[in-house]
DNA sequence: GTGGATGCAAACTATTTGCATAGCA
DNA sequence: TGCTATGCAAATAGTTTGCATCCAC
Protein backbone atom coordinates (compact mmCIF):
# COMPACT_ATOMS: atom_id res chain seq x y z
CA UNK A 1 0.00 0.00 0.00
CA UNK A 2 1.21 3.51 -0.79
CA UNK A 3 1.80 5.12 2.83
CA UNK A 4 1.41 8.33 0.28
CA UNK A 5 -2.94 8.20 0.14
CA UNK A 6 -4.41 6.84 3.43
CA UNK A 7 -7.77 6.22 3.00
CA UNK A 8 -10.26 8.36 5.14
CA UNK A 9 -10.96 4.68 7.41
CA UNK A 10 -7.22 4.45 7.87
CA UNK A 11 -7.03 8.09 8.95
CA UNK A 12 -9.84 7.62 11.26
CA UNK A 13 -8.80 4.44 12.58
CA UNK A 14 -5.20 6.36 13.70
CA UNK A 15 -6.88 9.00 15.34
CA UNK A 16 -8.98 6.95 17.59
CA UNK A 17 -5.82 4.99 18.44
CA UNK A 18 -4.01 7.94 19.17
CA UNK A 19 -6.84 9.35 21.23
CA UNK A 20 -6.30 6.45 23.55
CA UNK A 21 -2.66 6.32 23.35
CA UNK A 22 -2.78 3.05 21.82
CA UNK A 23 0.46 2.40 19.08
CA UNK A 24 -0.40 3.60 15.45
CA UNK A 25 1.37 0.53 13.81
CA UNK A 26 2.36 -0.56 9.97
CA UNK A 27 0.04 -3.83 10.50
CA UNK A 28 -3.15 -1.77 11.62
CA UNK A 29 -2.70 0.76 8.81
CA UNK A 30 -2.26 -1.89 6.54
CA UNK A 31 -5.12 -4.12 7.45
CA UNK A 32 -7.43 -0.91 7.99
CA UNK A 33 -6.50 -0.01 4.38
CA UNK A 34 -7.18 -3.28 2.99
CA UNK A 35 -10.48 -3.46 4.46
CA UNK A 36 -10.80 0.34 2.95
CA UNK A 37 -10.14 -0.76 -0.51
CA UNK A 38 -12.20 -4.65 -0.29
CA UNK A 39 -15.15 -4.71 -1.92
CA UNK A 40 -15.99 -8.21 -0.74
CA UNK A 41 -16.91 -8.15 2.35
CA UNK A 42 -13.49 -10.31 3.47
CA UNK A 43 -13.27 -12.95 6.10
CA UNK A 44 -10.53 -12.49 9.12
CA UNK A 45 -8.90 -15.49 6.98
CA UNK A 46 -8.62 -14.20 3.93
CA UNK A 47 -8.07 -10.57 4.05
CA UNK A 48 -4.77 -12.17 5.86
CA UNK A 49 -4.07 -13.88 3.32
CA UNK A 50 -4.09 -11.00 0.29
CA UNK A 51 -2.46 -9.16 2.56
CA UNK A 52 0.73 -12.02 2.69
CA UNK A 53 0.28 -12.52 -0.97
CA UNK A 54 0.96 -9.05 -0.96
CA UNK A 55 4.70 -9.52 0.94
CA UNK A 56 3.41 -7.94 3.76
CA UNK A 57 4.18 -10.28 6.92
CA UNK A 58 0.99 -10.12 9.19
CA UNK A 59 -0.10 -12.76 11.07
CA UNK A 60 -3.43 -14.20 11.28
CA UNK A 61 -3.88 -13.47 15.06
CA UNK A 62 -3.22 -9.90 14.57
CA UNK A 63 -5.76 -9.69 11.68
CA UNK A 64 -8.46 -11.11 13.87
CA UNK A 65 -7.19 -9.10 16.75
CA UNK A 66 -7.28 -5.95 14.65
CA UNK A 67 -11.15 -6.34 13.15
CA UNK A 68 -11.77 -6.99 16.03
CA UNK A 69 -10.56 -3.45 17.68
CA UNK A 70 -12.05 -1.73 14.75
CA UNK A 71 -15.16 -3.45 15.23
CA UNK A 72 -15.22 -2.19 18.45
CA UNK A 73 -14.35 1.53 17.36
CA UNK A 74 -17.18 1.24 15.44
CA UNK A 75 -15.06 1.79 12.34
CA UNK A 76 -15.97 -1.51 10.65
CA UNK A 77 -19.11 -4.08 10.83
CA UNK A 78 -19.22 -7.41 11.02
CA UNK A 79 -21.75 -10.31 10.28
CA UNK A 80 -21.73 -14.16 8.61
CA UNK A 81 -24.20 -13.63 6.26
CA UNK A 82 -25.67 -17.07 6.78
CA UNK A 83 -22.43 -18.92 6.43
CA UNK A 84 -20.24 -19.73 8.59
CA UNK A 85 -17.37 -17.36 8.78
CA UNK A 86 -17.36 -13.86 9.81
CA UNK A 87 -16.89 -11.24 7.09
CA UNK A 88 -16.23 -7.74 7.57
CA UNK A 89 -16.95 -4.84 5.62
CA UNK A 90 -15.54 -1.07 6.32
CA UNK A 91 -17.75 1.01 8.85
CA UNK A 92 -19.55 4.48 7.61
CA UNK A 93 -20.25 2.57 4.59
CA UNK A 94 -23.97 3.95 3.91
CA UNK A 95 -25.25 0.34 3.22
CA UNK A 96 -27.14 -1.35 5.44
CA UNK A 97 -29.41 -4.24 3.61
CA UNK A 98 -27.14 -6.54 1.71
CA UNK A 99 -28.01 -8.59 -0.84
CA UNK A 100 -26.61 -12.40 -1.04
CA UNK A 101 -26.44 -14.28 -3.67
CA UNK A 102 -26.84 -17.66 -3.16
CA UNK A 103 -25.43 -19.05 -6.77
CA UNK A 104 -21.53 -17.23 -6.83
CA UNK A 105 -22.11 -16.27 -2.90
CA UNK A 106 -21.21 -12.24 -4.00
CA UNK A 107 -22.86 -9.91 -1.28
CA UNK A 108 -23.69 -6.50 -2.15
CA UNK A 109 -24.39 -3.73 0.25
CA UNK A 110 -27.97 -1.04 -0.70
CA UNK A 111 -29.06 1.76 1.42
CA UNK A 112 -32.38 2.55 1.47
CA UNK A 113 -34.26 5.26 3.51
CA UNK A 114 -37.59 3.39 3.62
CA UNK A 115 -36.00 0.70 5.51
CA UNK A 116 -33.77 2.48 7.80
CA UNK A 117 -36.91 4.61 8.68
CA UNK A 118 -39.12 1.47 9.34
CA UNK A 119 -36.68 -0.34 11.83
CA UNK A 120 -37.00 2.12 14.45
CA UNK A 121 -40.44 2.10 14.32
CA UNK A 122 -41.22 -1.54 14.04
CA UNK A 123 -38.71 -2.00 17.12
CA UNK A 124 -41.00 0.66 19.10
CA UNK A 125 -44.00 -1.68 18.04
CA UNK A 126 -42.40 -3.96 19.63
CA UNK A 127 -41.47 -2.49 23.06
CA UNK A 128 -37.61 -2.73 21.82
CA UNK A 129 -35.25 -0.13 21.90
CA UNK A 130 -33.90 -0.12 18.45
CA UNK A 131 -29.59 -0.05 18.40
CA UNK A 132 -29.08 -1.20 14.97
CA UNK A 133 -30.41 -3.40 12.27
CA UNK A 134 -29.45 -5.95 9.82
CA UNK A 135 -31.41 -6.92 7.03
CA UNK A 136 -30.42 -9.51 4.24
CA UNK A 137 -32.12 -10.27 1.20
CA UNK A 138 -31.35 -13.79 -0.33
CA UNK A 139 -31.66 -14.66 -3.60
CA UNK A 140 -29.79 -14.72 -7.25
CA UNK A 141 -27.74 -11.63 -8.73
CA UNK A 142 -28.39 -10.35 -11.67
CA UNK A 143 -25.09 -11.88 -13.17
CA UNK A 144 -26.02 -15.53 -12.38
CA UNK A 145 -29.60 -14.88 -13.28
CA UNK A 146 -28.22 -14.21 -16.50
CA UNK A 147 -25.70 -16.58 -16.64
CA UNK A 148 -28.87 -19.47 -16.02
CA UNK A 149 -31.16 -18.32 -18.69
CA UNK A 150 -28.15 -18.34 -21.37
CA UNK A 151 -27.52 -22.10 -19.76
CA UNK A 152 -30.76 -22.66 -20.56
CA UNK A 153 -31.42 -21.51 -24.08
CA UNK A 154 -28.15 -23.04 -25.28
CA UNK A 155 -28.27 -26.17 -23.01
CA UNK A 156 -25.35 -27.31 -21.39
CA UNK B 1 -42.57 -36.91 24.54
CA UNK B 2 -46.21 -38.37 24.45
CA UNK B 3 -46.83 -39.68 20.50
CA UNK B 4 -50.46 -39.68 21.42
CA UNK B 5 -50.21 -35.84 20.70
CA UNK B 6 -47.95 -35.44 17.59
CA UNK B 7 -46.85 -31.45 16.90
CA UNK B 8 -48.18 -30.35 13.32
CA UNK B 9 -44.35 -30.21 12.89
CA UNK B 10 -43.68 -33.64 13.41
CA UNK B 11 -46.24 -34.44 11.73
CA UNK B 12 -45.33 -32.31 8.69
CA UNK B 13 -41.96 -33.70 8.74
CA UNK B 14 -43.18 -37.32 8.68
CA UNK B 15 -44.86 -36.79 5.66
CA UNK B 16 -42.14 -35.18 4.25
CA UNK B 17 -39.64 -37.60 4.77
CA UNK B 18 -42.59 -40.52 4.28
CA UNK B 19 -42.81 -38.89 0.78
CA UNK B 20 -39.53 -40.02 -0.21
CA UNK B 21 -39.19 -43.12 0.78
CA UNK B 22 -36.73 -42.09 3.92
CA UNK B 23 -37.29 -43.42 7.56
CA UNK B 24 -39.12 -42.18 10.09
CA UNK B 25 -37.70 -42.26 13.65
CA UNK B 26 -37.95 -42.34 17.01
CA UNK B 27 -34.80 -39.04 17.17
CA UNK B 28 -36.47 -37.75 14.09
CA UNK B 29 -40.08 -37.18 15.32
CA UNK B 30 -38.51 -36.39 19.18
CA UNK B 31 -36.11 -33.91 17.44
CA UNK B 32 -39.08 -32.13 15.73
CA UNK B 33 -40.99 -32.33 18.34
CA UNK B 34 -38.59 -30.36 20.55
CA UNK B 35 -37.96 -27.82 18.12
CA UNK B 36 -41.64 -27.62 17.56
CA UNK B 37 -41.87 -26.35 21.19
CA UNK B 38 -38.88 -24.61 22.06
CA UNK B 39 -39.31 -20.72 22.32
CA UNK B 40 -35.38 -19.87 22.56
CA UNK B 41 -33.98 -20.42 18.64
CA UNK B 42 -31.86 -23.27 20.58
CA UNK B 43 -28.71 -24.47 18.61
CA UNK B 44 -28.22 -27.68 17.64
CA UNK B 45 -26.04 -29.05 21.06
CA UNK B 46 -28.28 -27.57 23.20
CA UNK B 47 -31.35 -29.29 21.46
CA UNK B 48 -29.52 -32.20 21.87
CA UNK B 49 -28.49 -31.67 25.66
CA UNK B 50 -31.86 -30.69 26.61
CA UNK B 51 -33.61 -34.39 24.96
CA UNK B 52 -30.38 -35.78 26.64
CA UNK B 53 -31.23 -34.24 30.01
CA UNK B 54 -34.62 -35.50 29.23
CA UNK B 55 -33.58 -38.86 29.25
CA UNK B 56 -33.56 -39.39 25.25
CA UNK B 57 -30.58 -41.18 23.87
CA UNK B 58 -29.55 -39.02 21.21
CA UNK B 59 -26.13 -38.22 19.86
CA UNK B 60 -25.37 -34.67 19.10
CA UNK B 61 -24.05 -35.62 15.25
CA UNK B 62 -27.31 -36.85 14.52
CA UNK B 63 -29.04 -33.60 16.19
CA UNK B 64 -26.88 -31.69 13.36
CA UNK B 65 -28.03 -33.82 10.60
CA UNK B 66 -31.72 -34.19 11.43
CA UNK B 67 -31.89 -30.60 11.65
CA UNK B 68 -30.16 -29.71 8.72
CA UNK B 69 -32.53 -32.04 6.60
CA UNK B 70 -35.32 -29.77 8.40
CA UNK B 71 -34.01 -27.04 6.84
CA UNK B 72 -33.17 -28.72 3.51
CA UNK B 73 -37.55 -29.74 4.06
CA UNK B 74 -37.76 -26.10 4.24
CA UNK B 75 -39.36 -27.44 7.83
CA UNK B 76 -36.81 -25.30 9.74
CA UNK B 77 -35.10 -21.90 9.55
CA UNK B 78 -30.88 -21.55 10.41
CA UNK B 79 -28.98 -18.81 11.48
CA UNK B 80 -26.37 -17.07 13.68
CA UNK B 81 -27.95 -13.98 15.23
CA UNK B 82 -24.70 -12.27 15.34
CA UNK B 83 -23.23 -15.05 17.41
CA UNK B 84 -20.83 -17.70 16.34
CA UNK B 85 -23.51 -20.67 16.87
CA UNK B 86 -26.03 -22.10 14.58
CA UNK B 87 -29.23 -21.66 16.40
CA UNK B 88 -32.94 -23.31 14.65
CA UNK B 89 -36.12 -22.58 14.56
CA UNK B 90 -39.48 -24.32 13.59
CA UNK B 91 -40.24 -22.96 9.66
CA UNK B 92 -43.63 -21.98 9.14
CA UNK B 93 -43.60 -19.44 11.56
CA UNK B 94 -44.81 -16.50 10.13
CA UNK B 95 -42.06 -14.30 11.77
CA UNK B 96 -39.49 -13.10 9.60
CA UNK B 97 -37.71 -10.64 11.39
CA UNK B 98 -36.36 -10.98 14.69
CA UNK B 99 -35.36 -8.90 18.32
CA UNK B 100 -32.01 -9.50 19.18
CA UNK B 101 -31.20 -8.39 23.10
CA UNK B 102 -27.84 -7.24 23.07
CA UNK B 103 -28.34 -7.59 27.13
CA UNK B 104 -30.29 -10.75 27.71
CA UNK B 105 -29.71 -12.17 24.21
CA UNK B 106 -33.01 -13.19 24.46
CA UNK B 107 -34.80 -13.37 20.27
CA UNK B 108 -37.87 -12.52 19.80
CA UNK B 109 -39.59 -13.06 16.28
CA UNK B 110 -42.29 -10.54 14.58
CA UNK B 111 -43.99 -10.36 11.66
CA UNK B 112 -44.54 -7.05 9.85
CA UNK B 113 -46.60 -6.86 6.21
CA UNK B 114 -45.08 -3.92 5.29
CA UNK B 115 -41.52 -5.51 5.62
CA UNK B 116 -42.29 -8.45 3.60
CA UNK B 117 -43.90 -6.18 0.94
CA UNK B 118 -40.76 -3.86 1.50
CA UNK B 119 -38.44 -6.54 0.70
CA UNK B 120 -39.20 -8.10 -3.10
CA UNK B 121 -39.50 -4.42 -3.76
CA UNK B 122 -35.76 -3.21 -2.82
CA UNK B 123 -34.03 -6.68 -4.41
CA UNK B 124 -35.73 -5.68 -7.44
CA UNK B 125 -34.48 -1.98 -7.44
CA UNK B 126 -31.34 -3.60 -7.52
CA UNK B 127 -32.09 -6.23 -10.43
CA UNK B 128 -31.82 -9.32 -7.11
CA UNK B 129 -33.82 -11.82 -7.48
CA UNK B 130 -35.54 -12.50 -4.17
CA UNK B 131 -35.77 -15.86 -2.99
CA UNK B 132 -35.79 -14.89 1.20
CA UNK B 133 -34.99 -12.29 3.71
CA UNK B 134 -33.72 -12.25 7.26
CA UNK B 135 -33.90 -9.38 9.24
CA UNK B 136 -32.70 -8.66 12.43
CA UNK B 137 -32.98 -5.43 15.24
CA UNK B 138 -30.58 -5.25 17.36
CA UNK B 139 -30.85 -3.21 20.75
CA UNK B 140 -32.29 -4.03 24.05
CA UNK B 141 -35.51 -5.67 25.12
CA UNK B 142 -38.94 -4.07 27.09
CA UNK B 143 -37.28 -6.44 30.22
CA UNK B 144 -33.69 -5.45 30.42
CA UNK B 145 -34.79 -2.00 29.27
CA UNK B 146 -36.89 -1.80 32.48
CA UNK B 147 -34.25 -3.12 34.86
CA UNK B 148 -31.89 -1.24 33.78
CA UNK B 149 -34.27 1.97 35.00
CA UNK B 150 -34.67 0.39 38.41
CA UNK B 151 -30.69 -0.43 38.73
CA UNK B 152 -30.54 2.95 38.05
CA UNK B 153 -32.81 4.90 40.30
CA UNK B 154 -32.12 2.72 42.90
CA UNK B 155 -28.21 2.73 42.75
CA UNK B 156 -26.91 -0.60 42.53
C1' DG C 1 12.12 2.58 29.47
C1' DT C 2 7.42 0.80 29.38
C1' DG C 3 2.99 -0.70 28.04
C1' DG C 4 0.99 -2.63 24.47
C1' DA C 5 1.26 -5.13 19.74
C1' DT C 6 2.89 -8.98 17.25
C1' DG C 7 3.88 -13.77 15.95
C1' DC C 8 3.89 -18.41 16.79
C1' DA C 9 1.82 -22.33 18.21
C1' DA C 10 -1.28 -24.55 21.04
C1' DA C 11 -6.05 -24.49 22.72
C1' DC C 12 -10.96 -24.18 21.90
C1' DT C 13 -15.57 -24.39 19.99
C1' DA C 14 -18.81 -25.51 16.84
C1' DT C 15 -19.62 -28.49 13.27
C1' DT C 16 -18.72 -32.32 9.93
C1' DT C 17 -17.42 -36.88 8.50
C1' DG C 18 -15.93 -42.05 8.29
C1' DC C 19 -17.23 -46.23 9.51
C1' DA C 20 -19.34 -50.11 11.95
C1' DT C 21 -23.78 -51.26 13.65
C1' DA C 22 -28.77 -50.95 14.21
C1' DG C 23 -33.43 -50.01 12.45
C1' DC C 24 -37.23 -48.79 9.33
C1' DA C 25 -39.64 -49.93 4.90
C1' DT D 1 -33.49 -57.91 2.70
C1' DG D 2 -31.74 -53.39 1.43
C1' DC D 3 -31.09 -48.79 2.04
C1' DT D 4 -30.59 -45.34 5.36
C1' DA D 5 -30.06 -43.56 10.15
C1' DT D 6 -27.44 -43.63 14.23
C1' DG D 7 -23.55 -43.33 17.41
C1' DC D 8 -18.95 -42.87 18.39
C1' DA D 9 -14.84 -40.79 17.76
C1' DA D 10 -11.72 -38.56 14.94
C1' DA D 11 -11.17 -34.77 11.72
C1' DT D 12 -12.05 -29.94 10.26
C1' DA D 13 -12.55 -25.03 10.18
C1' DG D 14 -12.65 -20.83 12.16
C1' DT D 15 -11.34 -18.27 15.91
C1' DT D 16 -9.11 -17.32 20.43
C1' DT D 17 -5.38 -17.29 23.74
C1' DG D 18 -0.69 -17.73 26.31
C1' DC D 19 3.64 -16.26 26.18
C1' DA D 20 8.13 -14.54 24.65
C1' DT D 21 9.76 -10.87 21.87
C1' DC D 22 9.52 -6.51 19.45
C1' DC D 23 8.13 -1.73 18.74
C1' DA D 24 5.63 2.76 19.12
C1' DC D 25 5.28 6.27 22.45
Amino acid sequence: MAPSDPSPLVERFRAYLRERGLPVTAQRDLIAGTLARADDYPSAESLGRSLRAGGAAISTATVYRTLELMVLAGLARASDFGGRVRRYEAGGTAARGHLVCGRCGRITGFSSEALERMMPVLADEHGFQHQEHRTEIHGICRQCAGRDAATLSAGS
